[in-house]
DNA sequence: ATTCAACTGACAGGATGCTGTCAGTTGAGA
DNA sequence: TCTCAACTGACAGCATCCTGTCAGTTGAAT
């Protein structure tokens, strides 16, 4: 195997995500342990994020590997702009990601196009400020989990409630972010403005989807209805 | 010169704009045009997007190289949910090179990662439809080349007007976009709304800067009348 | 202090890749 | 049809890289 290939294959096998032994790796690719170990270096000199620790092996710190791309002026324009909205719509996690996004396309680029003022003549003012959205992280790590939550409520007349829910699908509309839940007390769909929940709880664990009541069934009842999207 | 170091001068050559041909390429770097042939070759095999034509040189048809770079998870959905949120915001320029973007990014992801359910259980609806937003394009444009433009403008109240402007600055707030300009026939700054500009027209040519009618002489004055933003 | 596995530096030998040259091909223009 | 520059295939010779081995180092655990 010529030794690029073999940097690749080893790239592939880190992408799995759990942690190798220079000797494994060596057993597999067929090599000796110590042309393993130069392979490593030569991945690591080249930017590649990997972290060894003696008796544990090797992994990658970031999963996702992109290759070199090329992009051109309106796809890194578009690129600025999307990771702005971000950073000022969305939750304090997202938002950082999108930030260290940025830098490190930055850190990449040529100088004439890397740097804070990369949206030119353009503004994106579209945060609500990050209290608003303390929960919006949660709630997206309990949908994609399948968790009940119990949340407390602050409808639009100031009437407070809490409820347990099984959240099913979170939206963006441009300033406002919903949840989509199966409301457990009330037996049926809510859809809940994320801004205005004030607590979200464990609730009782994870729950299996139920023909109609999951996502598709609330989209097949909004049909019904008639609500225009 | 080691033969990889050649080809990233070579790259570097390139993202300079201008097209080189195989003779100067070699002359400039000091070795046959035999093999400036063959590494042109080995950096088209890996993907970089070189096109060459006799009598005119190579050039890189999309200027923007990005190397290897690695992501972790929320960098990735803060890239996924970005490139929505401009596909369905934006005008058509920008959403169509934001969805290039996007295929760019999962022809190269491992194919768990890739495809078109890549927001998972998020949806994004932030569209006005496109028609709305006909001359983001144009006006974006406009400003970047600091042209003057005529615009007819629908008022709130129905009224129509026409308008020749000094476009200085675009700003998206969430659902709406907005242009901030200097009104030649209102000798003041106005701002319209993008979605109610009904047309735009060539207005007489560029305009330089001129103090007190720039966009930073409108912050001053929108910060003198205590407006928040 | 000792043990053991992970890891590194140095070396020899083999393998692979790279370069320039040259003859020939290709394609556009006259 | 001819000319010319851009480009390619083939080749020999050289240069560089890669690999496995082995002695030694390192660091954690005992």
């Amino acid at each position: 195997m010529r030794r690029t290939d073999r940097l690749f294959e080893i790239l592939q096998l880190f992408r799995g995500g759990r942690s190798w032994r220079g000797r494994d790796i060596a057993e597999r690719l067929e090599v000796s342990v110590r042309t393993i170990y130069r392979d490593i270096d030569t991945l690591v000199a080249s930017g590649v994020p990997i972290d060894g620790e003696r008796g544990v092996g090797y992994l990658l710190r970031e999963p996702i590997f992109l290759p070199p791309l090329t992009l051109n002026i309106a796809e890194l324009e578009a690129l600025h702009l999307g990771m702005e909205m971000v950073r000022q719509s969305a939750d304090v996690e997202l938002a950082d990601a999108a930030g260290r996004l940025l830098d490190k396309i930055d850190a990449v680029l040529p100088s004439d196009r890397a740097g804070r003022d990369h949206l030119g003549e353009m503004s994106v003012y579209a945060g609500g400020g990050g209290a608003t959205l303390e929960h919006l992280a949660e709630l997206r790590r309990a949908v994609a989990g399948r968790q009940r939550v119990d949340i407390g409520y602050q409808r639009l007349d100031g009437q407070r409630s809490t409820r347990r829910i099984r959240p099913l699908h979170i939206e963006y509309w441009g300033r406002v972010w919903t949840l989509t839940a199966w409301c457990e007390w009330r037996d049926g769909f809510r859809v809940f403005r994320i801004d205005r929940i004030s607590a979200v709880g464990p609730g009782s664990g994870r729950f299996a989807a139920e023909p109609g009541k999951d996502y598709a069934a609330f989209l097949v009842q909004m049909e019904g209805k008639g609500a225009s999207r």
